[in-house]
DNA sequence: TAATTAGCAATTTTT
DNA sequence: TTGCTAATTA
């Protein structure tokens, strides 16, 4: 026991060893959490308060989960078999199997996730034949969900609303026809199931005494509600967040749930955890200057023992082209100096800005690796491969039939799909039952298929998961088609892969059977990349670098419009959540922090001229270094051309003027906005109209006649 | 049925 | 500029 609190500082040690009621932790970057997560469900075992049945803890990422348990089995000699330990689908994954009778569902349910959802929005918009976005009404089915509502509790107001409801209502009969379930569903259907029966509700509650939550701060409304009722009046809940980090509200996280958690709980225990364990002084004082300007905090101050070591380092460059030109020198003297690339992380507000990044890298020869885009469950050839696999586990699943019954080819094309479709409709069945009633040329081809389908379920009834997913792959066609590709080898090789994920899944989960494989791939999109054995820079946006720490970070793109990005100014709260942002990304880095921006940059074809976001202002002075001197015009520019810090050119700046003296790129001074970029120009004359770049202020388009401009700084 | 082309829009994305 | 979808053509 002694082992377990050894080296805990006092907050730490208070929140582990907590009395029975409920708390909630304030958790700041890099203070810990995990291992107080961890070490409290090892501590409350460990002095017999605590069964490991009796625990559940939720997290929001397998990564977490998984490495909660890893932590929690190296603290304590016991299985952590018994626990429940997961995300939230996870959990409720595991729940619906179990009790799947009392949900509604067939055993063999299938889980749909986003891409497959959308696919099946597609497809009921065509079926009803309205003319609607399928994004749109897929938010909208998912966020009534996450609110706790059916199509039938959805509010309606006007006619768009009344509509997308009843897509909402068709949608939902569509899956509960086909067996299949999305994300959201998975959480509303077992809150449902827990609040209308109470023995399931009364035995959960029994069960679960203690209830810890990881990354709280990130729960949407149907989660936090989910928390509740399974907590029930008498329950522990241990809720460990940082309202700092939150960064998903256009998931549908809900801060505000921390606040209504303290009044629900009655939570006397907010502990705060502010001793950072990462991060040298200066970052540390740059995050909690930054942070300090939002409004809306629990209030929280990161400190360290260790020194305040370096200054925050701040580069401004002319061109988003110099930037990345800029960071690949400046990495490769970190490399010599002898940092490993895999210590240092490069970070950028949305995933466009990697382009370039990634081209002056390549270009250079740095090894570096991005993370986001598709992951290995998401790509093309394992999603029809999965297809088959649905398809012998329940013929029923139209999503299924649909992607794959003409892949590979095999002649059925959208006619005979269409005709297919419409005696499913008249009949009432699923595509697959409906097939044997189709006749004429479309239905030889469409029961050529069905036959397929028919011996890929006999023949692997028996077998062990890996064997099946061997057979699936020659009897469905699929890796002879990808042989025969030009480029398919890829493919190829990632559909054998799926051999191994298959055999990897049965040493590892509770359960074998192909239908806990095929949840298990919906629920876990499996790597980012194909992790390389060299080492390599990491590129990634800032939400993607959430929980990941770096020797050193470079943060680009720091400019008005990017970060914060435009659009975030008209939402509510946007702008707060663009600076959280903004902390997480500077609390990423350990010993050294590059602030970077560049004065002109490529955004949709076109060169925007952008001022240095006011994050980088709301930094304390004493805590930065500028590596190039303080430039304020395109115009001064050229005198620093030829500078040290200024790599070579790639080409020469273009720059018009229309005849007035101001020219696009120029600094300027307004009386009521302050200073400004001038961004572009029309007409001339007394015509002639200025836009202009006011950061704070905004884009502003200024008659010139009319406008008092002089020339700025 | 497949392949080409025009048009369009363009944050962030744990499950 | 890019990358995706929808419409058009061989």
């Amino acid at each position: 026991m002694q082992n377990l609190l050894e080296n805990l500082n006092s907050e730490q040690l208070a929140a582990v060893t907590l009395p029975d009621q409920s708390a909630l932790i304030l958790a700041g970057a890099g203070s810990g959490k995990t291992r107080v997560l961890t070490t409290r469900i090892a501590w409350l075992i460990q002095t017999g308060n605590l069964t490991p049945g009796g625990v559940l803890a939720v997290t929001f990422t397998n990564k977490a989960a998984r490495e909660m348990l890893t932590r929690i089995s190296a603290m304590l000699p016991i299985s952590t078999r018994g626990m429940w330990v997961g995300t939230f689908h996870g959990l409720c994954n595991r729940f619906l199997r179990a009790h799947h009778r009392d949900a509604g569902l067939p055993q063999l349910f299938q889980i749909l996730d986003s891409q497959d959802q959308q696919a099946a929005i597609k497809r009921l918009l065509k079926a009803l034949n309205v003319d609607e976005e399928p994004r749109e009404a897929q938010y909208f089915i998912n966020a009534a969900k996450e609110e706790g509502k059916r199509a039938k509790d959805v509010e309606i107001g006007d006619e768009i609303t009344r509509r997308k409801a009843e897509i909402y209502a068709a949608y939902d009969e569509q899956c509960q026809r086909e067996g299949v379930v999305d994300f959201a569903e998975l959480l509303l259907r077992t809150y449902e199931v827990l609040s209308r029966n109470e023995v399931l509700r009364e035995h959960y509650r029994a069960r679960f005494h203690h209830i810890l939550v990881d990354e709280f701060q990130d729960t949407n409304r149907l989660q936090y509600r989910w928390l509740k009722l399974l907590a029930g009046p008498k329950n522990v809940m241990f809720a460990v967040g940082d309202d700092d980090q939150s960064i998903y509200r256009f998931r549908g996280a809900n801060v505000g749930n921390m606040a209504e958690f303290e009044r629900d709980f009655r939570v006397e225990n907010v502990i705060r955890l502010e001793q950072n364990y990462r991060s040298q002084g200066n970052i540390l004082s740059a995050a909690n200057a930054l942070i300090a300007h939002n409004k809306k905090r629990l209030g929280k101050n990161l400190w360290t023992s260790a020194g305040s070591g370096e200054p925050v380092r701040i580069y401004e460059a002319q061109s988003d082209a110099y930037e990345a030109s800029w960071l690949t020198e400046e990495v490769q003297s970190l490399k010599r100096s002898g940092l490993r690339l895999a210590e240092i992380g490069v970070l950028y507000r949305s995933n466009a800005q990697s382009r370039i990044i990634e081209h002056a890298l390549f270009s250079a020869g740095m090894p570096y690796r991005v993370y986001g885009g598709l992951r290995y469950f998401e790509r093309m050839e394992i999603k029809h491969a999965l297809a088959y696999l649905r398809l012998a586990a329940n013929p029923d699943d139209d999503g299924a039939f649909l992607r794959v019954a003409n892949f590979p080819a095999r002649g059925i094309g959208a006619r005979s799909l269409e005709a297919l479709q419409d005696a499913a409709k008249a009949g009432g069945a699923s595509l697959y039952k409906a097939a044997s009633g189709l006749s004429g040329k479309a239905g030889a081809s469409v029961a050529a298929f069905v036959r397929i389908v028919d011996s890929l379920k006999a023949e692997t009834q028996q077998l062990p998961l890996p064997e099946t997913v061997e057979v699936m792959l020659e009897r469905s066609g699929l890796l002879a088609f990808y042989k025969a590709e030009r480029d398919g080898a890829d493919r190829v090789e990632n559909l054998n892969e799926l051999v191994n994920a298959a055999a990897a899944f049965i040493n590892e989960a509770e359960e074998h059977d192909l239908s806990a494989f095929l949840a298990h791939a919906s629920l876990e999109s499996g790597e980012n990349q194909a992790a390389e054995g060299t080492d390599a820079l990491q590129l990634m946006t800032v939400h993607s670098a959430k929980g990941l720490e770096f020797s050193a970070v470079f943060a680009t793109g720091l400019e008005e419009g990017l970060f914060p990005h435009e659009q975030s100014a008209l939402e509510d709260d946007g702008l707060e959540e663009e600076r959280r942002l903004m902390y997480v990304a500077i609390t990423r880095a350990r010993t050294r922090l590059y602030l970077c921006h560049a004065q002109t940059r490529m955004l949709h074809g076109q060169t925007r001229y952008n001022v240095a976001s006011r994050f980088i202002d709301e930094i304390p002075q004493e805590v930065v270094k500028r590596l190039t001197p303080p430039m304020r015009s395109v115009a001064e520019r050229g005198r620093f051309d030829d500078q040290a810090w200024a790599p070579a050119p790639e080409k020469a700046f273009k720059a018009k003027t229309a005849g007035h003296g101001f020219r696009i790129g120029q600094a300027v001074q307004h009386p009521k906005f302050g200073q400004g970029v001038i961004v572009n120009a029309e007409g001339s004359g007394t015509d002639a109209r200025l836009q202009i770049n006011f950061g704070k202020q905004g884009m502003k388009w200024l008659a010139l006649e009319y406008a008092k401009l002089t020339a700025g700084s």
